[in-house]
DNA sequence: CGGCTTTCTTGAACGAGTCAAGAATGTTGT
DNA sequence: ACAACATTCTTGACTCGTTCAAGAAAGCCG
């Protein structure tokens, strides 16, 4: 299905903004809102940060874009919907990859005792270490001991992003 | 075990602000930082926002305390940390609650493919609607459309609390 | 192609959270 | 108990992601 047909199936008007905000979202998953306006604007550079904002709104509320916002990161989106796959996230680099849901089709929905509530979905972070951070923890200081991983120019992952160190417990439990 | 000593225990000095912001978390789980200012203050009315903030800060860093923060949502703590139990959101309302983790100890964390990430902690939010809104939004429109619930002015969960209806998306799966 | 609605541009505003400098307080050693 | 030191708190300004509002432009339908 094209970008196009995509959008008319969700009743959405066709419009540029909107063509560029999918293309971008598609090629770029997990990207934030300011990455995705400097794409957009490599191919219309008059867009408005606004546009965009309502451009991802939309297209959140119509379920054609999923927005994730682990703590710590701004809003991120990503055009993978409805097949129920969860978010590994970086607590050095914040850099976000997908992951399957273990369980099959309905994830760990089957809490024990849900005070009540009707259910409708459940949302899982994994918190970790991405393998370049781990990696440079590893190297850094070997006993393990203050990581600041991190910058790494040559990376290659398009699902990698970077951002100020967010918020390193080191209360993990596993 | 006293909140004086278990501040001790974590090598961390004793002052007011702490033993007030302990004692509110403790009385109002998953209160957000507002709230938890405004009843320090009913306690020591001279603290600053400052020192709220730091001292949310400290003792969650020393695991004391844990921060949640669901989308559309602003962060909030909960003094019961180390037992591995999730949250429920209310998607009218806001609202949060415990859940025992559904699966034992460590929940969800066999995650299918880890994308090559060492995984620390899986963190799980059941998204859905809290008992209150659920009776809200069935009363006021049985085949279900439009609930604008969330004003029920005598509740007694200490739990609850308002916020704008954050987020409310309808593309959700169970 | 004309009219109506939605979307986009422009520019200001909001609010949670952070930064910084100095005063106050808690802790430790004598 | 007291003095010295480090940490924490007060005060006040500020940042940044996001939202609000009004009018112009663009998409869609007959």
């Amino acid at each position: 299905m094209s970008v196009e047909e995509l959008l008319r199936a969700h009743d959405l008007r066709v419009t540029r903004p909107r063509l560029a905000v999918l293309a971008v979202v598609n090629e770029h998953p997990h990207a934030d809102t300011h990455a995705i306006l400097d794409r957009v604007r490599e191919q219309l550079p008059e867009v408005s940060h606004q546009a965009v904002y309502d451009v991802l709104a939309a297209l959140s509320g119509a379920g054609v874009l999923r927005r994730i916002q682990p703590q710590g990161s701004v809003a991120r989106y990503e055009a993978r919907v409805g097949d129920n796959h969860h978010h590994v996230v970086c607590r050095a680099c914040g850099a976000v990859a997908d992951v399957d849901c273990a369980v099959g089709e309905a994830p760990c929905l089957s809490a024990s005792d849900t005070r009540g509530y009707a259910i409708e979905e459940a949302e899982v972070i994994y918190w970790g270490l991405c393998p370049d951070c781990l990696a440079a923890s590893g190297e850094i200081s070997p006993p393990g001991e203050n990581p600041a991983p991190g910058e790494d120019p040559g990376r290659s992952d398009p699902e990698t992003s970077t951002l100020p160190p967010p918020n390193p417990r080191k209360d993990a439990r596993v």
